[in-house]
DNA sequence: CATGTGATGACAGCAACTGACATGGACGAT
DNA sequence: ATCGTCCATGTCAGTTGCTGTCATCACATG
């Protein structure tokens, strides 16, 4: 039998999901979240770089799904549709998470700090993705404007997700997204 | 004759650049900030809701300056030439303070905390712009839009105004921005 | 079996931030 | 001129986020 119970990490992220809905985030102590988990509060902040980034440790995941996505498709594709496929894949992962991301999202809500911690995360998302972009060939400006268009369309349509009270998929709200884009951009 | 030195605020901002300067950010604290201004801690934090804040309360100004101007600009100017006034007004109040920006931006360059604070005043100003705009009868989307790319050029143009060696002005550089921006945004 | 590795605990400590109350000059009302 | 209120600041104690350091002990590796 091992030392300790397994995934000390995840353990963490749910206890400070379930505290921070309890009791909201800053009634809750880092020392609560690890003693809601079995676990130290020393041993909270190796996992995690502060308080906050226990509600980002998605975000990685997200980056990586969209990266992936990236370099899967085909390299003749347009560099708008590229994007367009990263972020639809990137949409999928997300499947059955909805009431969970709309607890999340009703903390980051009503704080300053992780509206702050929120706003790097996506600047994060997008020079990564510009990045990717570069890297099939696509120059730097391109890359940048391109990357910029798709992670908008990615946020606009998870608010929308968020807010819908329909069972409508991320995915498809991402499509519309980008259809509603492509208007825009055409008709003035 | 009064019983507090005037300005306390602003002793303690030059104090904290001054420290921030010799010593770097995280090297200085708050106690040692207020010390050098005369002040002690608790005073600090009734002027500045945190430590970062310090280098970031000529965001008001600027988002004065920009509102005034946005006012002061006849209505039925189309929306992006109002905010293009609006923009170089703007440029216009932080003349002869090239060299504190500097040092103000080379700070935040190497803090990811700052870095933080320094998005969400931006989308704090870009939001005030858009409210403006629709002060002056713009549709919400038509404003969010013109806000974006306002604030964006802006920016742009003040980074490339603190990168040059030379004596162009921030308005300059503002001006030829939106001039880019027109050229890009017809090109495609 | 010996030895190293890696995740965790235990503990001390600093610095950011807050609440509560005290102080005393400025300033208006009388 | 005196009184009383206001308000910026001081004082002080306390909480919490976060870090450095060292110990521990199951597990893997040879």
């Amino acid at each position: 039998m091992s030392r300790w119970k397994p995934d000390a990490r995840g353990r963490l992220e749910q206890a400070a999901y379930e505290l921070f809905r309890d009791r909201g985030y800053e009634q809750t102590t880092v020392a609560e979240i690890a003693d809601h988990a079995g676990l130290t509060e020393r041993t909270f902040f190796r996992h995690f770089a502060d308080k906050r980034e226990v509600l980002f440790g998605g975000t990685a995941i997200v980056q990586d799904a969209m990266l992936r996505a990236l370099e899967d498709s085909s390299s003749t594709l347009p560099s708008i549709e590229a994007v367009r496929n990263a972020i639809c894949a990137t949409a999928r992962i997300m499947r059955g998470r909805r009431e969970l991301a709309r607890e999340r999202a009703r903390v980051i809500a009503v704080h300053a700090d992780l509206q702050e911690r929120e706003l790097i995360k996506r600047k994060l998302l997008t020079t990564s993705l510009a990045r990717g972009l570069q890297g099939r060939g696509v120059s730097e400006g391109a890359a940048n404007l391109a990357a910029e268009v798709g992670i908008a369309v990615f946020y606009v349509s998870f608010g929308r997700w968020l807010a819908e009270p329909g069972e409508r998929e991320f995915e498809e709200l991402v499509h519309e997204g980008f259809e509603e884009w492509k208007v825009v951009s055409s008709g003035r």
